[in-house]
DNA sequence: TGAGAGAATTTTGAATTCATAATACCTTTC
DNA sequence: GAAAGGTATTATGAATTCAAAATTCTCTCA
């Protein structure tokens, strides 16, 4: 049950102008220009700019003050420290679901783990990453904390256009998996600490990380400090 | 070294709304009326609106299309919600400082614990708070993660509005003081994982969250789920 | 007296306009 | 031919204007 958002321009513009970044039509560090924006969407300045205030403060863009706004740049080290924040959410989410969730809750998880490991088994990945997914939004959601979910949305949001390969090996999709059993394992006994441990050091995230370094060729070392 | 911002118009009407909320002048839940607020910062509504739409994204301020704009109510979940989420960065920032603080870094924050420790003894609670708050800093600084900084002060932003009595018992000043012991022994060990429990299970969250019940008089019940 | 319909007023959302800062372009000079 | 300086153009920041939605007020009628 979501809350219903009254449609107003700034809205509908902050959206397409997510959508435009997250699938690359607006291309890392492209200057955004307001003039063809607006013609585009067959709007004025005002609730252009409005939106793109909004983007600044969740991320997306960057506003250089009267010179223009441009797609926020994804450096390596962003993108590792988001994944590092996420880590610690989902194992935040993890601690607070161990607590809230009901027995049906866990038994619903629970039945995702099972299809998981069958797409496992039958070795679907893409199958694999979707119910994986559902689960970690599971337990987000079952952690019943509006602050975290938002925070994490957002951090998501940012490094959706992130399309790393994952280099899914062997090893590491079964060392995933034992994860997982893991998870499940201390969601069943409601072992909190153990459960937010488990998620916080989850192989997801690193592996995820890891298949970065490929993607993102920013002109700062891997290991510089922050800008 | 932090980067300077040119200032703009909506930059400095967010700043100033911001100052407004947090002491309390503009009162929760009360109405924001664009006329006023742009003859008393002497504005045209253009920036006054733009600045709403970030403070509205920062979860400072409601907007309700066509309806105008209000200071966001702080229910007690909401704290309650944000404090578990600080705690859990506050336990990143623990492991992540851990790994990449230099040995001059470790000694500044001895240092600041001895001061601490000095005021604890002395029975000087605000300059222990003063002193406490530059050790959680200095670790959140070590820690290296602009992403996490940014998340941590936006969320801290929200909750600063909350005055609440802090009920500073003897006890649990004592453990609070304990927590920090351990804290310093595992910082010294540089023991990551065992600095990140420390930190998230760290008594102070806790107690500000206790404290919180008194202050926070919501029309909701205590226990309610998310709106 | 009070409820409800409808007009007047206010307030908001969005387009337009105006001023200024930044950029591009062109000329001049060495 | 390249650099420097100055002008023209463009883009941005902010005020103003216009349109539509919400709110308030008033008047009527039960």
């Amino acid at each position: 049950m979501t809350k219903i958002q009254p449609r107003t321009l700034y809205r509908e513009v902050a959206d397409r102008i997510r959508d435009l970044i997250e699938h690359g039509e607006l291309a890392p560090g492209e200057r955004i220009s307001e003039k063809q924006l607006c013609e585009n969407f067959g709007v004025s300045r005002t609730p252009l700019r409005e939106a793109l205030k909004v983007l600044a403060s969740e991320g997306l863009v960057e506003l250089l003050p009267n010179r223009g706004a441009r797609v926020k740049q994804l450096t390596y080290k962003m993108v590792k420290d988001t994944y590092d924040l996420m880590g610690a959410l989902e194992g935040l989410s993890g601690e607070l679901a161990c607590q809230q969730i009901s027995d049906e809750g866990i038994a619903a998880i629970c039945a995702l783990h099972e299809r998981m490991l069958v797409h496992y088994h039958n070795r679907e990945l893409p199958e694999y990453f979707q119910v994986n997914q559902r689960i970690h939004e599971s337990l987000l959601a079952a952690s019943n904390n509006d602050v975290l979910l938002e925070m994490y949305n957002n951090l998501s949001q940012r490094v959706k256009r992130v399309r790393y390969s994952k280099k899914m090996t062997e090893s590491y999709w079964r060392r995933a998996v034992q994860d997982h059993e893991e998870m499940i394992a201390a969601l069943k006994k409601r072992d909190s600490k153990r459960l937010g441990q488990v998620l916080r050091d989850h192989l997801c995230n690193k592996l995820e990380v890891a298949s970065i370094a490929g993607v993102i060729d920013d002109g700062e070392t891997r290991n510089a400090a922050n800008s």
